[in-house]
DNA sequence: ATGAAAGCGCTAACAG
DNA sequence: CTGTTAGCGCTTTCAT
């Protein structure tokens, strides 16, 4: 009754069957073209009837290259990086398969307390051994060690993020144009009617935080609206955010937030509760990301176009591991603006 | 400048450097204990200074073993899976790299509007081209027809999720039990002083929502409380739930609700804020899956282990792998409580 | 304890 | 257009 799990059938058994030489059965599959058509016919019967999938480890092993890229999932990823990376996982996988390619996940390894993360950690084996063929290196708001690192290590990569300072980095990217997002999300609180629009960020050092901060700043001025008194820099806490709000409510009396997250807007509806006030009809407020959180708290936040960020990175993969490889380049995406309750009036 | 990027180290390098075979050098990493303490010293150097790494295509084609588990990532994977799908990942991930694994990220296809998603979508081809060792199984709660396909083709695999109602399978399989955990949370509010504690499930047709609202029918008898008039099915969404439980408020007036997942209970407290009601001081709400939304808005709910889930998983994966397959058994883990405001008075 | 030979399944290069 | 030859880098016999 057992039904021995036969050993899958190979480009030999496939060609004898045909009655063809293995050659010719390679050709079939990678090369079609080549043959003449009722050749073709001849052996693509055969490899149906003999439910035939070429042996990836063979391949991989003769050709060099293994269809898979590397993408690492930080150590204990941060919050805010962690709120979008789900929709960025789904969607990288989806592109990469259109592709042919397929995404190994691992892991840069534990980190002891205290200590820093190492960069490189995971990226060096994995390349090493051609177990992928490339990287997507998605945590470049780190400053940008493994950019740098896998530059010099001559490792196929492309990177979700801008090499922000580094002007000698020659690797291709995608990102997202934050300002112009925060910039839009100022606008829209301005046609509301709002003039006194606060920005709550993070603290100074991170690079697309102050790339956001620009958004609002540019924004305001504009407008010839002041700023002063009109911003705070937070960790990335929903009660830092709360705190920070509800000082900026009692001492400069802003009638609007724009956010560097979602998890300081969500720190801003709490400030409101507490005091009673309606977002939206009372107070403006915009986050970042488009979280599942936002959505399901009528937050208004910036969404980014992950999809497509990662349609252009699956594409700069191609062209880097094609041939002939092109000049490298960056791409910039807009963002677009979800609005919801709590920035309406 | 440029220094060439030298094609990586090969066994019959360091076997030249060390003066021994490439077998030597072979055995000298994976059976260590064959060599004599010297010759292993004299190899080990020779792989440390030529930073060799050995070629997994070659290894994977000779040993028919590739060190990669397979996760389908569903197509657009329904709201709930997707909340605690990210930590899950992350935990798969971290359990597997111990275990000497990496997870292959696939996807199931775009389902066209309309159509049923092939559950066996994407399976086929990864095992028969031997791009992976196995799968892990994660969307069992669409019934199981992927879990009876994938035993069918005899592909090795476990799940995370228990058969449910089909008594001849005999994969491993590891589950959360979410009736105790929904208890748990029922006992929780009624140490609280509840009484009229009301359940806001899924419509009848999912397992999982089934044995989740047992939990709670458990400990309403436990307690000789009465049921009747105190429950709801609605589908998955904040609107749902919002309506249901304001529903439940005008006609039965329960004190307070146990959620089927966190989207739901998120629907309460927005009844509750309609109505001026104040989360666990007037109505004590709990929620499932302990999502970021749970946590930002402080909602009590109930927590998967998953990272224990992931271990769990990984163990039943080398056992599978393992030569001497041991008979196939299920695990099925406890949950905790994360309480928070939405249930303390 | 070490070495020699064979071959996993495939494709690049060349020959016919 | 099709077939032959060779070899990717490794591990598994089987000798020594």
């Amino acid at each position: 009754m057992v039904d021995t799990p036969r050993p899958p059938a190979t480009l030999a058994d496939v060609a004898e069957r045909a009655g063809v030489s293995r050659q010719t059965v390679s050709n079939a599959i990678n090369n079609p073209a080549l043959l003449r058509p009722d050749t073709l016919a001849r052996v693509q019967e055969a490899i149906e009837q003999l439910d035939y999938t070429p042996n990836q480890a063979a391949r991989h092993l003769r050709t060099r290259s293994s269809h898979l890229v590397g993408l690492r999932l930080g150590p204990a990823q941060e919050f805010t990086a962690n709120m979008a990376m789900d929709r960025f996982v789904h969607a990288l996988v989806e592109a990469s398969r259109e592709a042919g390619y397929h995404i190994l996940l691992f892991s840069g390894g534990r980190v002891a307390e205290g200590e820093l993360p190492d960069p490189l950690g995971g990226y060096d084996d994995l390349l090493r051994s051609t177990a992928v063929d490339a990287f997507v290196v998605t945590d470049t708001y780190l400053g940008n060690p493994q950019t740098v690192g896998l530059a010099q290590r001559r490792a196929p990569f492309v990177a979700f993020g801008r090499p922000w300072d580094d002007t000698a980095a020659s690797h291709p990217w995608v990102d997202v144009d934050g300002a112009a997002g925060v910039e839009a999300a100022t606008e829209h609180l301005r046609a509301q009617g709002h003039e006194r629009i606060a920005w709550l960020g993070w603290q100074p050092g991170s690079r697309i935080g102050e790339d956001r901060r620009a958004g609002w700043h540019r924004s305001m001025a504009t407008h010839a609206l002041s700023t002063t008194g009109l911003e705070a820099a937070v960790s990335d806490t929903v009660d830092a955010g709360r705190e920070a709000a509800a000082t900026l409510l009692d001492t400069s009396g802003p009638t609007a937030f724009v956010c560097a997250s979602d998890t300081l807007a969500v720190g801003v509806l709490h400030a409101l509760a507490q005091r009673g006030q309606k977002p939206g009809a009372d107070v403006g407020v915009v986050g970042f990301d488009d979280s599942q959180v936002a959505q399901v708290m009528g937050l208004t936040s910036v969404r980014q176009p992950l999809e497509e960020v990662a349609v252009h990175l699956v594409a700069a993969l191609r062209a880097l591991l094609a041939p002939g490889r092109p000049a490298s380049d960056g791409v910039l995406l807009q963002p677009s603006l979800r609005i919801r309750a709590s920035s309406v009036r």
